[in-house]
DNA sequence: CCGTTGCACGTACGGTGTACGTACCTGGGA
DNA sequence: TCCCAGGTACGTACACCGTACGTGCAACGG
């Protein structure tokens, strides 16, 4: 395969996810490509173009199935996932996207996709950038617990600290709780705060538009 | 001074807040503090271990007043507000903290704090973590969006792209409000969100509760 | 036919984390 | 008092990193 910017963006990206973030360097690329390492500068400026395309090409992957039709609660329910499962395909590329500030236009669809949304339904521009900020901050956070919790797919990694050794006394509230602050359903923890997120802004909108 | 793990510590603070993260290096480290490079390695067993260091110094850091007679939503908002407020402190040093998942005791201060004002307000204890987890996910996307806006105190950063090379028949409603996507007020969206969330969850208890 | 252009490549430089061996200085027993 | 054991600071060395620079080859337009 004839050297590019999309081949060694996308060698980098089967690279970080199978060897983590740590292990990406324009000399493992480039064997991964089977190629000198200089031969890459004549395709990408420099490592950082790299990351930033790794970051492009990941968010790209995103699948919209938008239905202008549907209720726009299920629309935002819809692009919140669709959001979320770049997440499970590309645990490790999900740190770069959330951790780089993009320069392309590789970003905008979504946001185009969910401020349409909302303006359709009822929100003014200040309230949908508003409300597109919020959710993206609550994605972006709820992201960066999951790929957090698998670092390395590290085998059982005791989440913080062993429960027996933390201070009852100190901490009575954390270590009653240990069991539930242990383990984690992401899925079911997004799901509850998208659908809280959603009943809040419905709420928003009902009070804004004359309280019924 | 004497050299020792939270000497080394400090420096790396400093160090990055001046210089930002690609700066940190063992060798500046050494030179900020006047010793060799090796000397380090007497009180620290690596460099992960100084960056865990140092997210744990900043998260000691955030000052909890916390007024156990106030009203449970004052405290959300309070504790809200004193974990951004490190953000304003130690900006660069900020994204470590979010993006490094910590192996100490450090950040279960404020989890404890936080989980006994939830109980408080009469949250059982799953429902208490869950909105522990949703508060926190939103305050990591938040600190994420405005430590991103600053990566090296840059001048005045084009945000994503110029408004006007984008295609306004693709992007309708990104080139109509561009505006307001340009520009934002931390402070303000921060407001926005946390009210939102404060109502929410308010709204989750009162049906839980019985609904009125 | 020749010149230009573009791509792959090797070498080299300064920087990184850190393993290892060495020297000092200090404290505690004999 | 002597002596030595341990901790601390240090210098050297190695493997690896990003990338600036110069070289050779192959294709193509004149």
């Amino acid at each position: 395969m004839a050297l590019s910017r999309t081949s060694i963006v996308e060698a980098a990206i089967q690279l970080i996810e199978r060897e983590g973030a740590d292990a990406v360097s324009m000399r493992r690329i480039a064997a991964e490509l089977g190629v000198g390492v200089m031969s890459l500068y004549n395709h990408v400026p420099n490592k950082a173009a790299v990351l930033d395309g790794v970051a492009e090409a990941v968010l790209s992957k995103i699948e919209f199935t938008d239905d202008p039709g549907a209720h726009w609660t299920d629309r935002v329910r819809m692009q919140a996932h669709a959001f979320r499962q770049i997440a499970h395909h590309y645990p490790r590329c999900t740190m770069l996207v959330v951790s780089r500030q993009l320069h392309s236009t590789a970003g905008l669809l979504p946001v185009e996709r969910a401020l349409a949304t909302l303006r359709s339904a009822g929100f003014d521009g200040a309230d949908a950038v508003r409300i597109l900020r919020l959710f993206i901050a609550f994605i972006v956070g709820s992201l960066l617990r999951e790929v957090g919790v698998t670092p390395t797919f590290a085998p059982v990694q005791h989440h913080t600290v062993r429960a027996e050794d933390l201070d009852q006394a100190l901490f009575p509230e954390v270590s009653a709780l240990a069991p539930l602050l242990r383990s984690c359903d992401h899925e079911a923890e997004f799901e509850f705060g998208i659908e809280l997120l959603i009943r809040a802004i419905a709420g928003h909108l009902s009070r804004k538009e004359g309280t019924p």
